[in-house]
Order: C-alpha cells, then sequence, then structure tokens
RNA sequence: GCGGAAAUAGCUCAGUUGGUAGAGCACGACCUUGCCAAGGUCGGGGUCGCGGGUUCGAGUCCCGUUUUCCGCUCCA
C-alpha cells in the first residue's frame, strides 16, 4: 500500500472512531484546525500523563507550571517573535515566487552603494596617491546623483517600515523598478503583512486596549517564571521547569492533517544549567528524550536525530527526534541549548536581574538553558501512524488494529457477554462496575462476538473480556489479546492484575528510569 | 499565497445527451444465532459544499466562493 494511502487511511479513521474531526465542520470547515473526539481526547490526555510523569516524577529537580497563554507584550519583544515573526511579503505575479519585500528594497539600497564604491574605485585607480576619497564622495556630481538617490529611497523606506505601510513599501519597489531576479519581470502583487503571532486586544474600551498575543511558543512563560519558581520551590541549578500548553502560530500554509495546525499543544521542558556544561546536558537530555520515545514499542528503527546546519540565533546546539510518518520522516521534538540568550534578553527588556546566585561556585549567573520541545498533536500522529495495520487474516479478510501502546490506549479493556442472554449481560455489567474504578472500560453487547472484537481493534484496545456460559459456572472469563487475538482464561478476580501488567503507566516509568 | 484536481447519506461511491435522489457498508428496532466483521424483516438518514446565472426544468452546463487533496512556495 502506498504511504499516502496509508496517510489517507489514517484521516479517515480518526475521524469514524472519534479520535480527531475538522474544526466547525457544520460551517464548512476552518482550516488548519482541529477538535479530538472521544477516543482522541483519552489517547491525548495519556499522552501528556506519560510525559508529565517522566518529567516530574522520575527527576526530583523537574517541576511542573502552567502559565497563562496571555503575557505581556513585552515579552515577545524581548524573545525575538515580534521581528522574527513578522514579515511584509510580496509575489512576483510572473514567476509565482515570494519575497520579503524589505529585503528587496534593502537590496536595492546595497546595489546603489556597491555602485558608489565602484565609481570611487575607478576614480582612485585614475588617480592615483593623490586621490581624496572622502573629497570625491562629497563633490563629484554621479557618487552624489547615487548618493542622493539612495538617501531618498532610504529615507522613505524608513518610514515607511516605521509606519508599516505597506502601499507605500510596494511603491518603493515599482518607483526604484525592482524587478524579480527569476522572471525579470515588475509584475507585482500587493505587499501583504504576514504576521505569525495571533493578536488580539486587552481592556475593553478601544482607547485603553492594549494589544496583545497569543503565545507562539509555551517557552516563554517558563523562563519569565524562572526566578520565581526557583525561590519559592528552593531549585539548586542544575533544574529543569515542565509545561504542557497550547500555542498559536497563524501558518502561512498549515497541512498535513494535524501535524501544522493553528492552533497547537506544546510539551516543553526548559533545564536550567551552570554555563559551560551546557552541552553535556545537551547530549543528556538527547539520550534520555530519544528512550522515552522508543521504550512505547513502536519500533527503534522508526526514529533518528536530525542535527540543525543552521542554528537559530539562541541556540548553539539543536536537533530534532523525527519520527518516520506516513510521508516521511518528521520532526516530533525538539532538542535545543538556547544559551543564555532568553533569560539575558528578559533581563534587558524587563530591567529584572535573571540571575542565580550558585553556593557552590559562590557566584551569580544567567544560567544556561536547555530545552526539550515535543509537539503533543504531532506525538498524537506519529503514535497512530505507527499504530495502523491492516492485517490479513488466515480466511484472507482484512483486520484493521491500531496496535497502540498498551499505556497509551484510549481504552484499555472491553467487557462483552457472548450473548445477550442467560443471565451473561448481567454478569459482565457486574464485573463491569467492579473493574471501571481501575481501567477505562467499555460494555458491549450488540452484534456478534466477533463484531465486537474487530470494532474494539479499530480503536487499539488492548483487552476483551468475555464472559460466557463458563463463567456463570466457576467465576472465569476468556481475556483476549489485541495483538495475538489470542485468549485465555482468568478468574474474574484475577482480570485486574492481569490487564494492569501492561497497560499501567508505571510499569514504563520503571523501564525508563532503568 | 500560486497552479491543478475534487466535493452526492456516517463511510466508499454510482448517477447516461439536462427530465422524480440511488447502491453497498454503517446506524436503529425486532426475530434467529453464538468466540473473531452471520442471516432475515422493518426503519431513520441527503437544500447533491455554498451563492448566483442559463433553462419550462440543473446533482449534471456557466461564473463566483468555501473547504479538502496534490505540486510549488514558506517555515525558530
Amino acid at each position: 500500500m502506498a504511504q499516502e494511502d496509508v496517510f489517507k487511511k489514517i484521516v479517515s479513521h480518526c475521524k469514524e472512531y472519534g479520535f480527531v474531526f475538522p474544526s466547525s465542520e457544520i460551517y464548512d470547515g476552518l482550516g488548519a484546525v482541529y477538535d479530538y473526539g472521544q477516543m482522541g481526547v483519552e489517547l491525548k490526555n495519556n499522552i501528556k500523563k506519560y510525559w508529565w510523569d517522566s518529567m516530574t516524577l522520575l527527576h526530583e529537580n523537574v517541576v511542573g507550571i502552567d502559565s497563562a497563554i496571555f503575557m505581556h507584550p513585552a515579552i515577545w519583544k524581548a524573545s525575538g517573535h515580534v521581528d522574527a515573526f513578522n514579515d511584509p511579503l510580496i509575489d512576483n505575479k510572473d514567476s509565482k515566487k515570494r519575497y520579503r519585500a524589505d529585503v528587496l528594497v534593502e537590496e536595492y539600497l546595497a546595489k546603489i552603494d556597491e555602485k558608489i564604491d565602484k565609481e570611487v574605485e575607478k576614480a582612485a585607480k585614475r588617480f592615483g596617491d593623490s586621490f581624496d576619497e572622502k573629497l570625491y564622495r562629497e563633490t563629484n556630481p554621479r557618487v552624489l546623483e547615487h548618493q542622493h538617490k539612495r538617501d531618498e529611497v532610504h529615507a522613505r523606506f524608513a518610514k515607511a517600515l516605521n509606519g508599516n505601510n505597506l502601499d507605500e513599501l510596494r511603491q518603493i519597489i515599482v518607483d526604484c523598478e525592482i524587478v524579480c531576479p527569476i522572471s525579470g519581470s515588475r509584475n507585482w502583487t500587493e505587499v501583504r503583512q504576514f504576521n505569525l503571532m495571533f493578536a488580539t486586544e486587552m481592556g475593553s474600551t478601544a482607547d485603553g486596549a492594549m494589544k496583545v498575543y497569543l503565545r507562539p511558543e509555551t517557552a516563554q512563560g517558563i523562563f519569565v517564571n524562572f526566578l520565581n519558581v526557583q525561590k519559592s520551590g528552593r531549585m539548586k541549578v542544575p533544574f529543569g521547569i515542565a509545561q504542557i500548553g497550547k500555542a498559536f502560530r497563524n501558518e502561512i500554509v498549515a497541512r498535513q492533517f494535524i501535524f501544522r495546525m493553528r492552533e497547537f499543544e506544546q510539551m516543553e521542558m526548559q533545564f536550567f544549567v551552570v554555563p559551560g556544561t551546557e552541552l553535556d546536558w545537551f547530549e543528556y537530555w538527547k539520550k534520555e528524550r530519544l528512550k522515552w520515545h522508543q521504550i512505547l514499542g513502536l519500533g527503534n528503527e522508526n526514529y533518528q536525530f536530525h542535527d540543525h546546519d543552521k542554528l537559530a540565533h539562541y541556540a548553539n546546539a539543536a536537533t530534532d527526534i523525527e519520527f518516520r510518518m506516513p510521508f516521511g520522516f518528521k520532526e516530533v521534538e525538539g532538542i535545543h541549548s538556547r544559551t543564555d540568550f532568553d533569560l539575558s534578553q528578559h533581563e534587558k527588556y524587563s530591567g529584572k536581574k535573571m540571575q542565580y546566585f550558585d553556593p557552590e561556585l559562590n557566584k551569580s549567573y544567567v544560567p544556561y538553558v536547555v530545552e526539550t520541545s515535543i509537539g503533543l498533536d504531532r506525538m498524537f500522529l506519529s503514535v497512530l501512524s505507527g499504530s495502523y495495520c491492516e492485517e490479513k487474516l488466515e480466511g484472507g479478510e482484512i483486520r484493521v488494529v491500531l496496535r497502540i501502546p498498551a499505556v497509551l490506549a484510549p481504552v484499555k479493556l472491553a467487557i462483552l457477554p457472548l450473548v445477550k442472554k442467560d443471565g451473561l449481560s448481567e454478569k459482565a455489567t457486574e464485573i463491569m462496575d467492579s473493574l471501571k474504578f481501575s481501567f477505562a472500560c467499555q460494555y458491549d453487547e450488540k452484534d456478534s462476538i466477533g463484531k465486537r472484537y474487530r470494532r474494539q481493534d479499530a480503536i487499539g484496545t488492548p483487552y476483551c473480556v468475555t464472559v460466557d456460559h463458563q463463567t456463570l459456572e466457576d467465576n472465569t472469563v476468556t481475556v483476549r489479546d489485541r495483538d495475538t487475538m489470542e485468549q485465555k482464561r482468568v478468574t474474574i478476580s484475577e482480570i485486574e492484575k492481569e490487564i494492569s501488567k501492561n497497560t499501567d503507566i508505571k510499569q514504563l516509568l520503571k523501564k525508563l528510569a532503568k
């Protein structure tokens, strides 16, 4: 089966069985926004739980927070998002290429400078030792003409940028006769502002309102609370702060189902370390995080590291953990050594010290940060991609089964009376009532037993308990395994222990801690 | 954002040169059966994505629009 087909099947499977629905579907949908359904929310919560517990329970020096989505707008200036996430873009209609309008003008200005320099260079050769460059630049009519043009455009450009005047920015490109390097034409579209941050207004009166952003990442909520947590929790460097929460990016192109959404959820942990030790911790967390993924059992060969060649301005090392999705290896988690960039920026913009006094080193410093940042929705997709399976049975039939790791499965256990008569339903209900405190259980008595098994396979339920006539005699039931389809007979009192073996998150955490 | 394709029941799709909206599966009730998607009877469900236009008449032709997919483009 072609990989794209698998992806399509996963998408429709998600809808059919209540994992993921397109948002606002009855109103034609809303681009790149999705809702999690009754199965999806359980799977998502289980992933969160696995991550949260592995961070906060297994590491004494990692604690959690839950910061607000709204934050002071200055935070996004300090972090660099206001500048980096705001691009005026223009398209050339002939080549269909898109450019940053401000970059086009900057390149044009640089070209004029080049022209002037060439003039000066030529003159220098002509005049030899007696050449006075400063005088030449100030008096030569050709240079002055270039210079004049340059200053004029630069002034307009600066003013346009300052006032965020997009029409003027386009007019400058038209007036300067800037052409597309590919098509050579001057057939430009309007200049449009692409702001990757969603903005809204805080304060109910128009004049008193302040422009605030929906956070484009959760990390800044951790950085600005660094001292709060360190002091109130009496934390000692190295220590980490973990957070799960929504983030928002107004992506230009948001596609591939829940892989790139405009509203998404991150699980981030910022680990604060002594400057100079960050690369050791970077290696530590790389290993730790890969293990966290691999221990789920979706196949070690489906993961790889992808080191960044080009580092972001804040990082001195960065790698991605990629998972083999149906559309190729894709980033699920990023591990970045962010240096002291963020805390230093906040120190600068807020005027507050963001330093830690280290009693062992007997000095104060701005800690360095190693970040692990995982996209919860991408993790969700990787679990589904890695679990979805169309299995050919002996009779030639196809069985669709989600081999979701048992600890993450939305429903752990289905309780099925073989037939809905002879008191089997009542017995099954009784068992259900005693187990529902321990597991997410489903009760189903409709249709044939085989059909019910398949329904549970389709939502990834690892175990089915079947109540039959023998149950009434000796209090035993059969437990059917999702993956092998094999059944074994256990007494009712043993069910809980039997199911817990593979569904309890503790088991996974113990493996991880080894 | 650009180009191409698609949109009919919960799902997969059929629907002829424009002439009464269809099938299979799924869903609900009942009967029969009982360990891997059984059979029967009856039933519910559609403003054919949305808005215009042409026509006596539009699921079908034309225009616009929305959403999705594919390819570009973009991507802390």
